[in-house]
Parts: structure tokens; C-alpha cells; sequence
DNA sequence: TTGTAGGCGTTATCAG
DNA sequence: CTGATAACGCCTACAA
């Protein structure tokens, strides 16, 4: 298969490859008699334009960038899926680099962005540098981020308020006496993490007490398991609240293994609402985040950029809520 | 910041472009002196050569196309990390296209992957009609299948053999007098879903039975699980082997609501080894399918088919085995 | 070892 | 409406 160009379109058609270029792009009037020439030579020779070719004289590539952390949680493919479905509605393409934050590993990434002149990056909340973040910014390159809320010219964001619903939460618990409250988190998206913490913390300030549940454990299943069932085993709780639903569920059956009766004894949250927390026995109880519709949000937004549209809600804060299944009480 | 050309480095190192070009892909010898004073040069311009650019230049870009079903199974993230982290290392971007099948859709990737000129593509185990497996052969862009094997020129395949597996799961119950066997799966995922039937189908063969227990379950959750709930009710069973182990677990709590002893009265076997299979109660016993690798041996077929290197093993068969949990006896 | 010039496939600016 | 012709940024013979 030999590749045609514009060039050969031109000559089938018996008209210049500016004509050819014209009908492809619809710029500018062609009378209907040539246009249909041209198309139908497109057709014979079956000639797709050079995508490459016209980016480089375009100076502009349909193509942005999706840096989401190396782990596989189901979280993250749902919000790749988000991003992908709208980015391809509005005709991009997105290349996808995974990364667990090694610093060196985080610059060839960006280098690998500038080089290639995409247009365009959404990072779903790892633990970039604002380094990293600079160096976009110094090329003019339009960052998106899903998760945090990160302010600044070039950038939107779309994220949840953690620490507020968090808050909500923790103090409807305080309110009711139930203050032996631990934290667990995988010692992984300490933005986000931290957020959670901050509004944990605030809840037990009105109520003058101080928060020291905090709980850093292994992120693999069987070692958070293990961990978590030595805690309870040597703890009176009344709520554990996981920043992943994973991780409430290691605890749910480490629980459930020490014959703590959940909700009765001991009640566990988790955050996302992901397939997981359907499936586990109890049911549990999570925290809402709406991730398609938060990747779906960071590409809308990335391409209004892209396009110098004015985007109204350059950080988007997208709504999280309880929803309560059997690992509560109520 | 305006953007410097390979032009403007060349005039601050007091070169020609073409030496420019030289020390940036190191091709022909230049001297050390130049060398050096081009490589001050690009520094100080903090020049980064257009990917694109060069793309055109050498008519070939470096990117992958990367085809995954919408779905977001946790298997599939899995598969993808382990393209991504291969094809970065051989210095391949990989580009994202999700599908759900739909004919139309396909086209329009397909179409997208030729205008884009991507050298390479990987599809995982989705439905794609052959007629869109011919239009990138026409076009001399090799492919490389993953879950499926597939032969043919350009291209290769990585898989495991689910019928052998499954038979040999099979095999092993109907020797032990167990022939109340069901199979379920989602009505996804038909070529793989097939294998395994025809796996199950031998096994009885070999007994003289005809195997009909074949139960088609909608994917979510909340369905699978009624419907399982349901048809537990009315059957007795020796085992439930469901093509996902997400499906098994709807299958497992189903029972357990039923009150239905497992492994005891019921044995359950789920396939892929996810997190889910360790965190249900019971754990699940499940066909481990090493799915990393998969994604990894596919990424670097795809690189070496680029390069035109041979592929030693064109069609990749990789090995499954069965995990022992507590959804089984023994 | 280095420079010149043509080419990669399109778009875009002018005239006509 | 249509056709030259110059970019776009880089690579690569071919010469020097």
C-alpha cells in the first residue's frame, strides 16, 4: 500500500493540492462541481490526510496528555473513562503515561509532553511537584487537574471537597457520642489524604478533643488485613473510615474475622463507591465520588482551553455524599 | 515563551542546522568541540526538538494505539499498566481508545489510528470484527492481539489457552462424580467466553454428558446477583465457574443469602485472580490469568514487529493455573 | 567534519 | 472560486 498523498488527490482531480485542501478542511468555497470531483477522487484513491503533516503546519497536535498514578484501582480506570469518552467526542486523542511520582520518572514524562507539543495535560491527583507543573505552564501548555484544587493561570481543576464532606461525616458521629474515630489511609494520595484529615480534625475541635486515629497502613490487601485485625484486636472503636473502600473492606473482614459485629459494634465507611464496596458482606457504606463525571468534566474543561474558550467554572467542585448500606448503623 | 527551532540553536552555536540535527540524534560523527558547543547552545535555548516535526521528517511517529473494551473490569487496568510501562521503556507513547463495540465506533478508530499514522496497535480482547483488522493490515500497521489468538501477517498475539484450563478444571470435578456444573458469564467478551465453553463441552464429552448448564447473567452487580440469587434457589449444583471473578462473587453472596454452605454444599470458581477474589468471605478460588505480563509481552511485540525484528514467538502462550481459596474443597 | 538544498504532507496567504 | 508559493520544524543525501 502506497501511501497518497494530497498530492496525488490533486492531480486525479485535475486541481491544485490547495483546492484538495480546501474541500478536506471546508475552509473556504469550492464550487460544488469541483468539490465533487475532489471527493470522489478522495474516495478512489482512498486517501486519509496525514494527521502528522497537519499538525506540523497547523502547529497545534489533537492529541492531550492523561497522567494518572500507576496503581490499578478501579477508581482511576472509571475516570480514564470519563476523560477518554469526551476527549474523543471533541476529536483528541489521549496518550496516557502512568507514574507512581519518582521524581526522575515525573520529568521525562513532562519532556516527553513538550516534545511532542500536546496541547493539552489532565492529571489525575498523584503527587506531582509543582515543579513539574511550572515547567508546563512555561510552555503554554493547559493542565487540568482531577482532584485537588489547584488554582493559577492555565489551569483548572476538578475535584470534591473531601474535607467538607468529611467533616459532615466525622461530626454527625461526634454527635452522637461516638468518638473513637481511626483513620485509615494506604499511605498513598496524601493530598487527598490530608484534606480528609484536616476535616476530621475540625469535627473533633468542636467538640474540644483532639484526633489521633490516625492510621497508615500497607496498601496490598492481605498486609492492611493483617494490620488492620491487629489493630482491632487491641482498640475499642466505633468507626473506621477508609480513604479507599479497599481498604474498608480489609478491615470490614478483619472485623468480621474477630467477630465484631458490624454495624453493632464497630461501623466502617469507606470512600468512592466503587463495584467493591457492593460486593462485600456487609454491604458498606462509602462515601459518593462522582469519578466518570469527573474525567468527563476535566476533558470538557481541557478542551474549552485548548479552544481559548472561556471556561466558567475553572475549578469545578463536584459533589460527594454519604451513602449508607449495612456497615452503618440507621 | 516563543518557541525556538532547531534554526535558532544552530545560529547561537554558529552551526549549520544540519549539524544541530547531527548531535541531536547523535547520527554521523561531529567533533567534539561543535558537539559540545550545540549541546551549550540547546541548553541555553532550552530547546526541545518537535516530536512531530521529526515525526513528519522520518514518516514515523512513535506512538501505539492502545483499543480496550469501555468496560472498567479491574483486569483490563491491569493489562494497560503493563502496556504503558513496557512501551515507555522502548520509548513508545501509547494512545487510548476505549470502545464498546459498536461497528461505528470502531470505524472511527480505525480511521483515527490511520490518519495519526500510529505504527503499532494493540487490542485487548474486545469483539473487533476482522474487517477492521483488515483495514490496518491494508494499510501495513502491525497489530498485536491480547486474550485471543490470532494468526496472520503482521501480526501476534499474546493469550492463554482458556479452553485447556477450563477443561482441566472441569475435568477434574467430573472425575470426582461432580456434574451438577453451571457456567456463567456476562455476555461479554464472547471469544474468550467461548474457549472456555468449548473447554467445559470436551470434558463432558469425555463422560458421555452433555454439558447444558450454560447461564447468561447481566453484567451488574445488583442483576448478576438477583438472577443468581434466583437460579440458586431453583438448582442444585456441585459448582459455579464464572467467567469473571466479579460474577463469581454475586454467585458467592447470592449463596451465602441462601444460605447455602460454601464450599461445602457449593463450590465457586471465579477467573483472573483480581482483588476481588481476595477480599470476598469466603476468599475465591480462581484461574489465575497473569495479566501484567500479558500487557507487557504485548507492548514489546509491538515494539520489535516496529523495528522489524523477528519475533520469536509470534503467538504467545502464557500459562494459567488454578488458585486453591476457600470457594473450593480440598 | 560540516554546510547546502530538497523533501516529508499540509495549511495558509496572496494574487489572479 | 482557484492556483502558486511560502511556511511548519526537522532529516538526510550530496557536496565541499
Amino acid at each position: 500500500m502506497k501511501k497518497v498523498t494530497i498530492y496525488d488527490v490533486a492531480k486525479k482531480a485535475n486541481v491544485s493540492l490547495a483546492t484538495v485542501s480546501r474541500v478536506i478542511n471546508d475552509s473556504s468555497a469550492v464550487s460544488l462541481a469541483t468539490r465533487e470531483r475532489v471527493l470522489k477522487a478522495i474516495a478512489d484513491l482512498n486517501f486519509v490526510p496525514n494527521a502528522v503533516a497537519q499538525g506540523l503546519a497547523m502547529n497545534k497536535s489533537t492529541s492531550i496528555a492523561l497522567i494518572v498514578p500507576e496503581a490499578s484501582f478501579s477508581s482511576i480506570s472509571t475516570i480514564i473513562n470519563g476523560v477518554v469518552d469526551v476527549a474523543h467526542i471533541y476529536n483528541y486523542n489521549v496518550v496516557l503515561y502512568s507514574t507512581n511520582a519518582g521524581e526522575f520518572e515525573v520529568d521525562k514524562i513532562m519532556n516527553n509532553i513538550i516534545k511532542n507539543r500536546f496541547n493539552g495535560v489532565i492529571i489525575l491527583n498523584s503527587e506531582l511537584t509543582s515543579n513539574a507543573l511550572d515547567q508546563l505552564a512555561k510552555y503554554g501548555i493547559p493542565v487540568t487537574i482531577v482532584g485537588t484544587n489547584i488554582k493559577g493561570k492555565l489551569r483548572s481543576s476538578v475535584f470534591v471537597d473531601y474535607e467538607k464532606i468529611t467533616y459532615q461525616v466525622i461530626k454527625d458521629y461526634l454527635k452522637q457520642g461516638k468518638d473513637k474515630i481511626f483513620f485509615i489511609d494506604g499511605d498513598y494520595n496524601r493530598f487527598i489524604v490530608e484534606e480528609m484529615l484536616i476535616g476530621i480534625k475540625k469535627a473533633y475541635k468542636e467538640i474540644n478533643k483532639e484526633f489521633n486515629g490516625h492510621l497508615i497502613v500497607e496498601d496490598s490487601y492481605e498486609k492492611s488485613y493483617s494490620e488492620l485485625k491487629n489493630h482491632l484486636a487491641n482498640n475499642q472503636a466505633d468507626l473506621y473510615l477508609a480513604s479507599r473502600d479497599s481498604l474498608a473492606i480489609s478491615a470490614l473482614n478483619a472485623a468480621l474475622d474477630l467477630e465484631i459485629k458490624i454495624p453493632e459494634e464497630l461501623e466502617i465507611i469507606g470512600y468512592n463507591n466503587t463495584k467493591y464496596s457492593l460486593m462485600s458482606r456487609p454491604a458498606l457504606s462509602t462515601i459518593n465520588v462522582p469519578l466518570y463525571e469527573m474525567g468527563a468534566i476535566a476533558a470538557r474543561q481541557i478542551t474549552k482551553m485548548l479552544n481559548k474558550q472561556e471556561i466558567e467554572i475553572k475549578n469545578h467542585e463536584v459533589k460527594a455524599n454519604l451513602i449508607h448500606r449495612s456497615s452503618t448503623k440507621e
